[in-house]
DNA sequence: TACTATCATTAACACGTGTCAGTAACACGT
DNA sequence: ACGTGTTACTGACACGTGTTAATGATAGTA
């Protein structure tokens, strides 16, 4: 009944010590001097009542509570986000686990409130994920100087963030359709241009492109939207307003599966009239027919550099590099034709 | 420089009262009279210094955390789990936020441990996902009356769960194929009979059988483990030491995905001459050609309930459900033949 | 007027920890 | 004998909140 839970008081009672013994103990207090059998007294003490310190008390005087959250924005690329989530959830608190911080998890809508999180010493800074440019939270946190990291950046701060580098996957993606002979190939975008991923995997479309001599044409690009029926109505357009291409490059799996429906709507074949390359290796990827060469993305990658960054600057690491941009690669698997040729 | 963030007794200061009327304006503390105008100025002044409570503070004095945390096993099922997650996640979430409660995630692997999540008074319960019946803690802290809830079911043991029926689901998956006037039909299991799910969807799929009057033969049964290699050598050894069927139920898309692979291997068609039908409906089912037919898994609603049992035990309501069983749903796509008869 | 009831507010304690300044006890060198 | 260090420990305060019992003021009765 009266089993109330153990404090360090009754630790210190049994061990026959004070209390400031027991923390000091306890916590391996450097630059202190406690005498080996007192130590053991003290530990035996603890293990005997099965003590283990109160966190909050603990946060309470140190002003730290070694936790960051993820506030996850729930926006139109839903089914997208969802594959992305376990990656960079998982990445992210095992850095903060490794590190002695622990993650909360908080998915918002576009109209609801993070802020208490920041406020409240909920937390000690935040990863956010997914956050639009008219955040009116974001400039204001970070002002105050309240430890913040994006996945996925922001134009016009200097917010620190982590992402990976679009521009270069891009033209890695395009780069190998040009390998392969192709020289008429056609793009559809992720996302409308207002995503920064859109503009920078057009701007790495451009560059191979151009490094190659092939001229580049706007006509030749249609702007997805997330989802598969954007990526059919996009390759459609394509289709029909231009001369056939060889080949095509999908800036999102979930469009090019829409894409490559057109394709076959149309009575052609992938890769054998049209080849596709698309990006993010989601997990269907791999088990589409034919299977889907594509752009890897780290999202474990991501998440535990978005943690080792944020916590960096908590504990205000001067070595804390507020800009990260992880490589991708290149997953070739049959929908580019590169093993189709016998 | 100086500008320390404001506790209840800067808000006293401003509003000119004490700050235990601070406390009872902000908390809103049934049958205790305020005058309007003094509620109305401490309110002001808490907007004016942008005041929010600490809850390190409160959780002390409260001995609630008001936090939840799900513990995630990792395991063989990887990449399968991971393809629960964000729907569990985010359903555990939505409904712990609606009760005002935050929710830790903590992934863990076989050998490490979680019990300070609860020793510490770190959070008021957990969900725990996948765990093994040999675990040590499990049993301890439930004896202790810690409030736990699995995700799963662990037969011998009266911890509150929430889990599909899969008895139900399995038979519902096998009777479409009976429907289908199937009556040579093939079982391949999503994991080894340790595993609860397994056996349950067993029974379901003997139970289906029987129920149409057709024997049931443990060798038409091959046990899957997780993943498409798995599966790709039970339909093999299905295949091979029988003869051929007409119907497979694969109980785990995963599984059916290698499944699928070998009935190919052996030159023949899905579904013409096997029809096919999966279970858990993962993302990639969808876009599979053919798509597959499957059960539709709940996961958001898993979540959903698992937090709400959970936080119902933590306020000691006695209107707990402990056992918890979902409904699925049989999701008809191309893989099972329904609509391949013109 | 005196006594009671209600109202609005507050002083004081409790929650469990970390840590600073202080204190005995003792050894050491001159 | 005296000052100086060192060792091993402790008393007391602080962290910011929720809450109970108490208090003064005001109104309502007899």
């Amino acid at each position: 009944m009266g089993a109330r839970r153990p404090t360090s008081r009754d630790v210190a009672r049994l061990a026959g010590v004070s209390r400031t013994t027991v923390s000091l103990v306890l916590n391996d207090v450097p630059d202190v001097k406690i005498s080996p059998e007192t130590r053991e007294r003290v530990l035996a003490a603890a293990r005997e009542l099965d003590y283990y310190p109160d966190v909050s008390a603990r946060r309470l005087v140190s002003g730290k509570t070694r936790t960051i959250a993820l506030v996850w924005h729930r926006g139109p690329a839903q089914t997208y986000r969802d594959a992305v989530l376990p990656g960079f959830l998982q990445g992210m608190t095992r850095s903060a686990q490794k590190m002695g911080y622990h993650v909360l998890f908080r998915p918002i809508d576009p109209d609801d409130s993070y802020v208490e999180l920041a406020r409240g010493r909920h937390t000690d800074g935040l990863v956010l994920s997914g956050p639009r440019s008219d955040d009116p939270h974001l400039l204001e946190l970070h002002e105050e100087g309240f430890p913040l990291v994006l996945h996925g950046q922001l134009p016009g701060t200097d917010i620190p963030s982590v992402d990976i580098d679009n521009v270069r996957a891009a033209e890695m993606a395009v780069n190998h359709l040009i390998a392969l002979e192709h020289r008429h190939i056609v793009m559809v975008t992720n996302a409308p241009p207002p995503y920064t991923a859109c503009c920078q995997r057009m701007e790495g479309y451009r560059q191979a492109l151009e490094g190659s001599g092939i001229p580049y044409d706007e006509s030749l690009i249609q702007f997805g939207n997330f989802d598969e029926e954007s990526g059919q109505r996009a390759m459609e357009n394509l289709l029909t307003h231009n001369e056939q291409p060889t080949a095509a490059f999908i800036a999102s799996d979930m469009v090019a599966i829409g894409a490559i429906r057109s394709i076959r709507d149309r009575g052609l074949r992938v890769p054998d009239n049209i080849a596709v390359v698309g990006f993010d290796d989601i997990a269907a990827a791999r088990f589409m027919v034919p299977a889907l060469t594509t752009i890897h993305v780290p999202t474990y990658g991501l998440g535990w550099s978005a943690a080792e960054v944020l916590i960096r600057i908590i504990e205000q690491d001067p070595q804390s590099q507020s800009q990260v941009l992880l490589d991708t690669e290149l997953v070739v698997r049959e929908s580019c034709g590169a093993f189709s040729d016998r």
